[in-house]
DNA sequence: TCGTAAACGGAACAATCGTTCTGTTATTAT
DNA sequence: ATAATAACAGAACGATTGTTCCGTTTACGA
């Protein structure tokens, strides 16, 4: 059998290269569906938003919900990351929670978290996404618990703490915490909420 | 200037009454808008859903937006009124606000909250909403104040604390239960931070 | 320079969106 | 019985939905 490549002179040609920068783009879809949500968020939203063409839109990244996936992929990683050099450049464990849920609760524009919105929009009608945002919520736990248990070997937490648990419950004050920054963007309430809860961990 | 009525013989007639229940058919709708939220519930999902045709629909409720707005209307009576009732029912705050906790974990069909869900999907894209639900906010704040309140002129609470911001707190972490339970099922691991969110209080 | 192939702009698709309209049916005071 | 009128069933509306297709442009290896 022959192959095509041998029958043909000029069968490898690259085509002109795209105008835009997929990441930047990905970026810009991210933040649309962050603030909108998924179903209200039509194609001509975002094309209009990108500033891309439609066909361009569907030839780089699929479909709307393959772009949506995308889109919560990338925040995934990034709020993931953040977390990381966070706890990392915070050695005292309430201090950096206490930072963490502080810069939280500056949602100026109210968009929330990305991932709450989706959990609360998303399921239980997408069932591929509850597998994603389980994942999320264990990587986060993971996170937690690690950052604790670090703190709590550096001699922070006073007591022996079930860190399981107390990372399942900072978790949980996260989500609270993002949910009801959309509502309330009076700090001084939700300082003292924090402080209560952190309170907890010395 | 004559007057229509004086004109015609029969003017005051009574048409036929309503097949159905306005509240029982609002009720439905409630329940439908509360799984699939706004933007992701048709009209024609409606239609089929609640068993009444278009027209009746639309005679009955005005449009999408108003019957969404009757619905979480009704849902907010509803919560508000079992909260009261929940209170009255149980005299320990503590073990009051662990049943509360604990009944909300039990999200077999992870609907979560239709408050919660609204506040995600709708802020910051629908100023109305936002006044509603701080009014929300509002009222089951002053609701666990008064509890609280009543708790600790009981002795209930050890020390003197600071209740509203204990309330705020605790609405908080209502708030975030009600995420988490879309996602998380296991009863074990909430009902450890409910205990450990509790332990504020005692 | 030339041919290839992907990116592009924009029209076009069927399906569905929320809403309105048109008759028909059914009820009740007269 | 009759007339009046709102509820009913369902077709129809234009607009928008997500997606595809077509023809052109453009960059790059040959």
């Amino acid at each position: 059998m022959w192959r095509r490549k041998n029958t043909l002179p000029h069968f490898f040609a690259m085509p002109r290269v795209k105008l835009f920068d997929e990441k930047e783009v990905l970026t810009k879809a991210m933040n649309l569906f962050w603030k909108q949500g998924y179903s209200a968020t039509s194609i001509q939203d975002l094309v209009n938003y990108l500033g891309i063409n439609r066909a361009s839109l569907y030839d780089t990244f699929g479909d709307k919900e393959k772009l949506f996936k995308k889109s919560f992929e990338l925040y995934r990683k990034q709020s993931i990351d953040k977390i990381c050099q966070f706890f990392e450049s915070h050695p005292n464990v309430k201090e950096g929670f206490s930072e963490l849920f502080k810069e939280a609760i500056l949602d100026k524009d109210r968009k929330g978290c990305f991932a709450v919105n989706n959990t609360t929009e998303l399921i239980p009608n997408d069932e591929s996404c509850l597998k994603i945002l389980s994942g999320n919520k264990l990587d986060f736990e993971n996170l937690f618990y690690e950052y604790l248990k670090k703190g709590q070997m550096a001699g922070q937490l006073k007591e022996c703490k079930d860190l399981q648990a107390l990372a399942s419950f900072l978790f949980i004050i996260y989500n609270g915490i993002l949910v009801v920054s959309k509502i309330q963007t009076n700090k001084k309430e939700l300082t003292n909420s924090i402080d209560l809860a952190l309170s907890l961990l010395a």
